[in-house]
RNA sequence: GGUGCCAUCGCCAAGUGGUAAGGCCGUAGCCUGCAAAGCUACUAUCCCCAGUUCAAAUCUGGGUGGCACCUCCA
């Protein structure tokens, strides 16, 4: 298993910690808003990545965390008018169900900011005993960045008089414009939590530190996790700060391995709350089956910036389409449980730092194989069952076809349309059997009126939404 | 201004020293009552210039053009 590791900025073998063991953390989503496609490609890519690694025979811990303290959270809750758990409550368990849709399994850990608190008091009250945090005389408690040498290896930044975190932060009260907070007091009482260190807020870099510490580091390890990730945009300030309380309150540097995912663009433009050009998962999935949008963002190299379009996406749909055609011809068969040359060399493309593209590319030659000899030899039995077996391979390491396939081609399809289809198919089936075809190709038009399109086979007649 | 990434066929996209994967689209053919699906065949020398090397899309230098981060952000 190679992974690129985005701070050493190189391909490196994958070597655990721990023997046979792997621990990832990643950022997960602050809940306060709808996911867009941004926090489904990164879902996705860690989703990926965690079954490329137990492929590779590696027993992984994946832990990513619900950021559910926030300024933002705040803000539409007195905007709103509700309570903040009920925001929470609620984009959480909407992220859940759309990751769901897009075939993203839940990480074995999913820890809440408020339920880590004292875990970050801790880690905080660590960092103060040991010089490396300091309160002010209005209650907030800054991470001092001047007291950690190492400040800034991660993203090889240069500080200078300029830093743009002063711009934002401009507390006179801190020691260095690039010191951050964590822990803002806040005086007016009701949105806030209880600490040692009076009311307020924790600043959001603290929870992923205290998390990993909490769940995922071993005392003996030279790094807490094995590997970190999150995407692109994170690895300054969020990563980077990450890290210095980490390397600073403990005995151990944050991660071994960095992995950053790239951007989703849309129109070439970022896609951002702040630019309002946002693509909603929940928007995407009323028009596209989950895993049609799996495909489609998984398809690119997980590093590689990702421009959204709807064309791209639809020749995404009819690739996934033809691992569902070929299932669709071998409906009904068990697998069998020999691995097979395709499935080594599928793992192999996959355990290369994730190279997807050589994956499907795989992926497509067995199709044509297997579609090509299933035209010509059709009665071979065991050729069938490694062909099933194969296609169950690229379910689990990949999760591409896992559907019902005569479902998977009716997506959107209401009942009223289809029994409606139904009904003109017996028609056509009857004027075909008499040879009217004059006839048989009326209706297939009529048919075709509804986005479908029809295919005459040896097994019967089927139609698939276009 | 600082830092970093990228530039491969009409489109999407692998390949990072040994002579360009794959998909979409297109064309031709097989199959089909006709279609659809499926199958077969065909289509690029890798932004520009210079250099290193027996050999470069792949390394180095210089251009040009995109993009990202430096502020909450996946």
């Amino acid at each position: 298993m190679y992974i690129f590791d985005s701070v050493k900025k190189e391909k490196r073998e994958f070597i655990p910690l721990q023997e046979g063991k792997v621990s990832l953390y990643v950022c997960g989503p602050t809940v306060y808003d709808d996911a867009h496609l941004g926090h489904a490609k990164s879902a996705l890519v860690f989703d990926l990545l965690t079954r490329v690694l137990s492929a590779n025979a590696l027993d992984v811990t994946y832990a990513r965390n619900i950021t559910d303290i926030d300024d933002k959270i705040i803000k539409k809750a007195i905007a709103q008018k509700k309570d903040i758990k009920d925001i929470t409550d609620f984009y959480t368990d909407a992220f859940h169900k759309e990751m769901s849709a897009i075939g993203v399994s839940r990480p074995d850990i999913e820890p809440k900011a408020t339920e880590s608190l004292n875990a970050m008091f801790e880690m905080m009250q660590k960092l103060i005993d040991s010089g490396h945090a300091y309160t002010t005389k209005d209650g907030d408690v800054y991470f001092d960045t001047a007291s950690d040498s190492e400040y800034l290896t991660l993203s090889k930044r240069v500080q200078d008089e300029d830093d743009r975190q002063e711009r934002v932060e401009s507390s006179s009260l801190k020691k260095n414009p690039a010191d951050f907070a964590m822990w803002k007091s806040v005086k007016d009482g009701s949105l806030t939590y209880d600490s040692p260190f009076g009311a307020g807020r924790p600043g959001w870099h603290l929870e992923c530190s205290a998390m990993i510490e909490k769940h995922l580091a071993k005392p003996d390890t030279a790094f807490a996790v094995d590997i970190h990730g999150g995407g692109a945009d994170l690895l300054f300030p969020h990563h980077e700060n990450e890290a210095a309380q980490t390397r600073c309150s403990s005995n151990h540097e944050l991660a071994n391995y960095w992995m950053h995912n790239g951007f989703v663009n849309i129109d070439g433009e970022k896609m951002s709350k702040s630019l309002g050009n946002s693509f909603f998962l929940k928007d995407a999935l009323k028009e596209y089956d989950g895993e049609v949008l799996r495909f489609y963002l998984l398809s690119t190299h997980y590093r590689s910036n990702f421009n959204f379009n709807t064309e791209d996406l639809a020749t995404a749909k009819k690739r996934l389409d033809k691992i569902y055609r070929l299932k669709k011809r071998l409906f009904g068969l068990a697998p069998n449980s020999d691995t097979t040359e395709f499935q080594t060399k599928l793992l192999e493309a996959l355990s290369d730092d994730m190279n997807v593209s050589t994956a499907l590319a795989l992926i497509d030659e067995m199709l044509s194989n297997a579609n090509e000899t299933l035209d010509t030899a059709g009665k071979h039995k065991a050729l069938k069952k490694e062909t099933i077996s194969n296609l169950a391979y690229i379910e689990k390491l990949l999760g591409f076809g896992v559907k019902n396939p005569f479902e998977y081609f009716q997506f959107g399809m209401d009942e009223e349309t289809k029994s409606a289809i139904a009904t003109l198919m017996e028609k056509r089936d009857t004027a075909k059997k008499e040879k009217n075809f004059e006839e048989s190709d009326r209706l297939r038009d009529e048919i075709l009126a509804f986005g479908v399109s029809l295919m005459d086979t040896p097994a019967g007649t089927f139609w698939e939404k276009v």
